[in-house]
DNA sequence: ATCGTAGAATCGTTCAACAATCCAACGATC
DNA sequence: GATCGTTGGATTGTTGAACGATTCTACGAT
C-alpha cells in the first residue's frame, strides 16, 4: 500500500492560483522578479494567462510568505528586505536552530544525517568552485538542523524565514564572499555533534549567526 | 511626532476579505463555528453581505494561519486537530520557548515584564475562579516568553501556534481541568527566572508542555 | 520651488456565467 | 443483500466585465 500512499501526492491536483504562486515564488527567488518591483495584476495576470481574481489568490499566498508586499490600493511588491528585517529573521533563527540542535541527542540516525549529508556536499562542492550549489546545500544543512525538531509546523516556517533570507542576500549583491566562510564552519559544528560536545556546537552556530547577521545587515545599509 | 505615528496605524484601512477573515477568526476560536463544519461559500458569503471572490480571499488567509482546512473542489472546513497536529505543535513551542527562555539574562526589563505580569493577572483570576480569563493570561505567559527572542516573525508564528492550540482545546473539551495546575507551574517558573536559575526554569516548562501535551492527546485520542 | 488640481491608470469589489468536480440517490448486477 | 455504475443536482474553480475608490502623474497657478 506505501506506493499508493506515495501516488496520493500526486494525485491532489493544484488550484491554478497555488501553481501561479509557485511559479511567481520561483521568479522572486531566482532574482527575475527584482526586490522593490512592482507586479501589475493587469501585466503579470495577462502574461500568465489566469484571471485578475486568480492572480490575486496566488498574490495573497505568496504575501503571507513575506515574499511580496501588498499596499493598500497600491498594489503588491517584490519584498525588498530592510536592515531590520535581517535582525528579526536571524533573532528567529537563533531561537530555532540553536534549540533544534539541542535536541541532537535524543533524536533518529535518519535526523542526524540530514544534517552531516549537507555539510559533505557543501565540502565537495566547494572543493569545484560550484558556490551556487554549496550555497543551496548550506540551506539544506540548516532545514535539518530545524528537522531535529520533528515539527513540520516549524520546518515550513523556517523555509519560509530561509526564502526571505534569500532576498535579503539579493539585495546585498552577497555572492560568494561570505559563502566561503561557513564551509568550514558547519563541518566544525558537525565534529562537535559527533564528540556530543552539544553546548560547544550550539555556541559555535551562534558564532555562525553573529558574523552573518553583521555581515549581511553591512551590506544592506550601505546599499 | 509620536501620537501623529501612533494614528497611522488607524488609518490603515483593512480590506475587505481582511476583515472578514477577522470576524470568521474570532468565530472559530469562540467555537461558533465548530471543527470539522464545512463552511458554504454561498451561505457565510450571503450572511457577511460580501461577493464570493472576497470571501475566498478570507479563506485563504485563515486556511494560513492553519485554522481552515482547504479541500479541492470540496471546500473549506474548520480545522480540527489531531493527535498528530497536537505533537507537532508542542515539538515547536518546546524549541521556540525554551529557547527563548534561554535568553532572560540579556534582555530588557520590560521584555522580562512581559513574561511575569500575566502570571499575576493569572494568579488573581485564578483565586476568583475565573478560568476563561486565567487563560488568556496564561496565553499572554506564553507570548511573553515568546517575545524574548525580539522577533516579530517568531511571535507571529507563535501566535498562529496558540490559535491552532486552542482548536485542539476546543475538540478536547479541555475546559478548566488542566487550567488549575498550570498557574502554580507558571509562579514557580518565574520564581526561578528571578533567582537566574534558568536551566531549571527550562526543565520546568519543558516538564509542563510535556504534561500538556500527554493529557491533550489523550483526550483527542479518546474523542 | 511649492502647491493644488484634473485626468489617467490601477486597485477593490461585485456580479454573472460556465466548466469541472463532488455528492447523494437510484437502479442494475451478481 | 451488498456492491457497482449512472445520473442529476449542488458546490467549487475560474473567468470576464463592470464600476466606484484610490493613487499617481503631469500640468499649470501661486
Amino acid at each position: 500500500m506505501s506506493t499508493l500512499a506515495q501516488g496520493k501526492a500526486g494525485l491532489e491536483r493544484a488550484s491554478t492560483a497555488q501553481k501561479v504562486a509557485d511559479m511567481l515564488r520561483e521568479r522572486v527567488l531566482d532574482g527575475e522578479l527584482a526586490p522593490g518591483l512592482r507586479l501589475s495584476e493587469e501585466a503579470i495576470g495577462g502574461a500568465l494567462g489566469v484571471s485578475r481574481n486568480t492572480l490575486r489568490e496566488a498574490f495573497r499566498l505568496l504575501t503571507r510568505d513575506r515574499l511580496l508586499v501588498h499596499e493598500h490600493s497600491r498594489g503588491v511588491f517584490v519584498r525588498r528586505p530592510t536592515g531590520d528585517d535581517v535582525r528579526d529573521l536571524y533573532a528567529a533563527r537563533r531561537v530555532i536552530e540553536c534549540g533544534a540542535l539541542r535536541l541532537w541527542n535524543g533524536v533518529t540516525d535518519a535526523q542526524r544525517e540530514a544534517v552531516r549529508a549537507p555539510v559533505r556536499q557543501a565540502v565537495a562542492r566547494a572543493e569545484k568552485n560550484d558556490w551556487t550549489k554549496a550555497g543551496s546545500a548550506n540551506i539544506q544543512f540548516h532545514r535539518g538542523i530545524v528537522g531535529l525538531a520533528g515539527s513540520t509546523r516549524l520546518s515550513d516556517e523556517s523555509d519560509r524565514l530561509f526564502a526571505e533570507l534569500m532576498l535579503a542576500f539579493r539585495v546585498a549583491q552577497e555572492i560568494n564572499d561570505f559563502y566561503q566562510t561557513y564551509v568550514p564552519w558547519n563541518r566544525r559544528i558537525v565534529e562537535l555533534l559527533n564528540n556530543s560536545e552539544i553546548d560547544e556546537a550550539v555556541d559555535q552556530l551562534n558564532e555562525y549567526f553573529d558574523a552573518a547577521e553583521e555581515d549581511l545587515v553591512q551590506r544592506l545599509e550601505a546599499n
